[in-house]
DNA sequence: TGTACATCAGTGAACGCGCGTTCACTGATGTAC
DNA sequence: TGTACATCAGTGAACGCGCGTTCACTGATGTAC
């Protein structure tokens, strides 16, 4: 027997399509980390084994395993930031559209572990141009849209805080209840509308004196 | 020559002491943990090398590298525990104590982010006994302590919605904040104690009705 | 229109490495007599 | 008090495995003439 397509195996590209490989492979390595929940479990051989090639093609479109893994965190990130606009796009305003962004966050956090924490929650911080600016990215988003939805248009620098604490809080709860799924938990809806609230509304402090 | 104790040797144990050495190698695993950041890098053959013994006397104290990974596990959680006692023993008031537990929570978790992260963050929920209850522990602790410290001595209800949005706030702070030094964070005592007033005071809004 | 050829996409086999795991063993130390 | 012996703590060598990496190669495909 000869089988036409063996479990795992690939039509070879044309000419010019040698590229394609390359998506190929980055598309693989989302998957083993997306399954596994590790940067180190992205290996060239496991990544050119879902991809249906074998281990020396992976040298053709990248240094080795590091430039490999560099190009998945990548593109994990660039999938986060996807997910996030295309929760944004046709919100009619900006209250629903800070509620998406929030929830479409969370979701990503928890449906992805793997792919949101080697952007997010990392031991070494990263030195990817992508992910050194991730945060700042997310951030210029979130207080313009905290400011647009907030309903006392607060000062640019509590609209800076109220963003800082924002994040702080989704980030904190979409890691900690995944971990923890014995923990009583307050209901999901209630938890994300608390942070909305936090957000939009007057801080109860005034901002001590002397401090920018 | 003969070095009497060459480079990573230790001497054998006398008799009765052969478990001695299990502790010696769960120290190891927790250096190895905290050295990278990773529960995969806490193997067998380098935890064995660290403590300067050879790889199979490994197996008289521990059935193998998952048996060894769940103890050093169960050893970073009792490192965090002993952290926070220790910082809370002494506080005159609970005011103090609240703060002291803030701040050692916080300081644990961004010196040792590999020993945090293997308690709080996971990719997989923990079945190990101790990891499963670590959350209810802390969370007794920081609830009584919120509501010794509070300002307006809040009901059960309140008291546990504060130590919810607490947690959140410390653990979302203390694991963003290392991964994303680029970031321009506000001064660390101002998060700290924005968190602190944020639990021990009363919440803005009423609670919606008919929401336990 | 046919044919030789360059090149592009990818392979197969082999290597060294660190890992987990097994096995028979060694040698110091305490204990029985 | 001396001596044989059981046992305890730990070793050395070897194995298979998956990994990264190299090398010479293959075979389809487009291009020049």
């Amino acid at each position: 027997v000869k089988p036409s397509t063996p479990p795992g195996a690939r039509a070879r590209n044309r000419r010019g399509r040698g590229g394609q490989l390359r998506d190929d492979l980055i598309a693989a390595g989302l998957g083993l980390l997306g399954e596994h929940g590790d940067e180190a479990d992205v290996t060239l051989r496991g990544v050119a084994r879902i991809a249906g090639v074998a281990p020396p093609s992976v040298y053709a479109h990248f240094n080795g395993p590091a430039d490999l893994v560099s190009a998945v965190v990548t593109a994990a990130y660039q999938r986060f930031a996807l997910a996030m606009s295309t929760a944004l796009s046709g919100q009619p305003d900006p209250a629903a559209r800070l509620r998406a962004a929030v929830e479409a966050y969370v979701r990503y956090a928890i449906d992805q572990p793997g792919l949101y924490r080697v952007v997010f929650t990392r031991t070494q911080p990263s030195t990817l141009p992508a992910i050194g600016q991730a945060a700042g990215q997310l951030f210029t988003t979130l207080e313009t849209m905290i400011t647009a939805a907030s309903t006392d248009t607060p000062p640019p620098t509590e609209a800076r805080a109220r963003a800082v604490r924002l994040w702080i809080n989704v980030h904190g709860y979409a890691t900690l209840r995944p971990s923890h799924p014995n923990f009583q938990w307050p209901p999901h809806h209630h938890v994300i509308s608390q942070f909305i609230t936090d957000a939009t509304r007057n801080s109860q402090d005034q901002p001590p004196a002397g401090t920018a």
